[in-house]
DNA sequence: CTGAAAGCGCTTACAG
DNA sequence: CTGAAAGCGCTTACAG
């Protein structure tokens, strides 16, 4: 049916092994017999069959990335540096998203022993159980904005330094009662921005009291209940700070809903720069992560730990955690 | 090494032979021998090499996806949409996205022979001969957003029509002199708009002047000289219609700096409804296209083709053009 | 119900 | 320089 390596050397006259051996450019062989093999290769139209060579050779130089497909451009750039790192080393990428039903493992399963040489996981929804059997079982992993493993290689961004940017940006401006928009609790990097913006104003002598604490979940909408309860406050917080910029959204559209205006009235900041904060009105003042740094990172370590797998090393697990930037526009009230 | 179906049965004290049975569920098994067999399968944590198994079923039940990954929510929703399809008939995804070098061929590669039992294409700067090619050598294969082939099933949104709503709706706001901004007109969605338009128009008896149409090339950015050549005409136009959001807002933003007013002063308006179009101020006026349904009906399709061949039919390439919808909002000056 | 064996399509020592 | 053969890890008629 479809044309084999056993096709090509009847037609050639000549052996497999031949064929094999000038397709991977292995060994001497004559010019003449390489010319003949090259010529009907051509004339059939041969391609070799992916699986059967990686199941002889023990590798596909292919790498998996599982990513959630959440439209947000933070995961775009991560996928651009992934992809660079990839193709520059003669790797391809194979990328799998996660399933909204997450209890459904399939995504997984495209995983499945043998057909990537590495893997790399960003924000995944995947039990810390699960990740410590990949590993165990060998797959050359790493791990992207995601809890980490001490015995697995993390790249995350600097989400506490980040804080502590933005933190002191807004006491620069003058503001001293700031409240926080929590993004989901459960994860590191929402505690960590926390910590950033209380540090910075326990260093100048300020308090963040509970109450000046509200809390949404990261996702589009959540911003708002939680910014309402901010302004019910019976003195109004000078500045929010939000935890992402989706929620910063909602905070303004609820400061405006009540009529104030910002960032005269109250300031509001975000976190992640999205594509959005520049596009908005005011622009929003926000913390931009290295999301293509990350990728790209991670993703050679990835090829790292593969490399050195091949010749019988094994690499300390690398932990990267790449800064942040400010990013002043208006919404912070700044000049 | 790494524990195999050998390792299995050794273990279980059964054959190879037997130890596939209880994993595919075939045949009649004695329950203990399963019982045995699982609890070992258990035990070893053993998982079924996909390589081999995909050489010797000669399937992978994977379908590969091939997509730009650019920055934009239309390609998501795209993905969305295969993925559903995809995971709904048990099969997996596979995600390659096109590298910016179209001239580098690695992307195909991940698509050799074997790994995928079909492929989606979406929007892909391909060659036509290689789309052939590929679909010659009796991939399943399905192309959306993409140059039409009579022999290659294709799934594209209705880009003519969405410009006639769009421009039938201009005119019945009372605008007469319309301009408009092209995407690359080297795809057939810029040239469908652009007949779209033009079409309604001359209905109306009216006509497009050459000058009326300035180049941009779908990418954010290139629509803000486009916009300024629009407005340097001796009679500006009323409104402005560009080919995609993303040109769109740049020619709201070129207009601000000439210190006009959208819609007062002008009417801008796009093709494509990006999430971003609702959020930025006046909120713009665009066509929806159905970008979920046509990735899950060309999966849905690719799919078809599949099951068709094992059973050794062949299907009649299906050509499906998917209507789109104006989704009215304030740029274009309407009520 | 189960085992032995062929086959999927490659690669690569091993001889010669 | 090249061929014959073993091996990669599975599945599935074919016997029994």
């Amino acid at each position: 049916m479809t044309t084999t390596i056993f096709d090509v050397a009847r037609r050639a006259g000549v052996s497999i092994g031949t064929v094999s051996r000038v397709l991977n450019n292995r060994d001497r062989v004559h010019p003449d017999t390489r010319e003949r093999v090259l010529q009907v290769v051509a004339e059939l139209g041969y391609q070799r069959n992916a699986l059967a060579r990686g199941l002889a050779l023990q590798e596909t130089r292919i790498l998996g990335l599982l990513i959630p497909m959440v439209n947000d451009p933070f995961f775009f750039e991560i996928v651009r540096g992934v992809e660079d790192a990839t193709t520059s080393r003669g790797y391809s990428l194979l990328i799998a998203s996660q399933p909204r039903a997450s209890a459904d493992r399939a995504y997984l399963d495209v995983f499945q022993r043998g057909y990537i040489d590495g893997l790399v996981l960003v924000a995944a929804n995947v039990q810390a159980a699960e990740i410590h059997e990949l590993n165990d079982r060998g797959m050359a992993m790493v791990l992207v904005e995601q809890d980490a493993h001490v015995d697995i290689p993390s790249f995350v961004s600097d989400n506490y330094g980040g804080a502590r940017l933005m933190a002191a940006h807004l006491i620069g401006l003058g503001h001293r009662r700031i409240g926080y928009i929590a993004g989901t609790d459960t994860t590191a990097d929402n505690a960590e921005r926390l910590r950033g913006l209380r540090d910075v104003l326990a260093e100048h002598g300020l308090i963040l009291p509970h109450d000046h604490i509200a809390h949404g979940n990261y996702l589009r909408g959540s911003g708002h209940a939680a910014m309402q309860q901010l302004l019910d406050l019976p003195e109004r917080p000078q500045a929010v700070f939000a935890a992402n910029d989706q929620m910063a959204l909602d905070a303004i559209q609820a400061a405006r809903d009540r009529g104030l205006r910002v960032p005269e009235d109250i300031a509001v900041v975000g976190f992640d720069d999205i594509s959005l904060a520049n596009y908005v009105s005011p622009p929003l003042t926000t913390v931009a992560q290295p999301a293509y740094d990350m990728g790209y990172h991670a993703a050679a370590f990835a090829l790292d730990i593969i490399s050195a797998a091949r010749e019988g090393r094994t690499l300390k697990p690398q932990h990267m955690k790449l800064s942040t930037r400010l990013v002043v526009r208006r919404s912070c009230g700044a000049p």
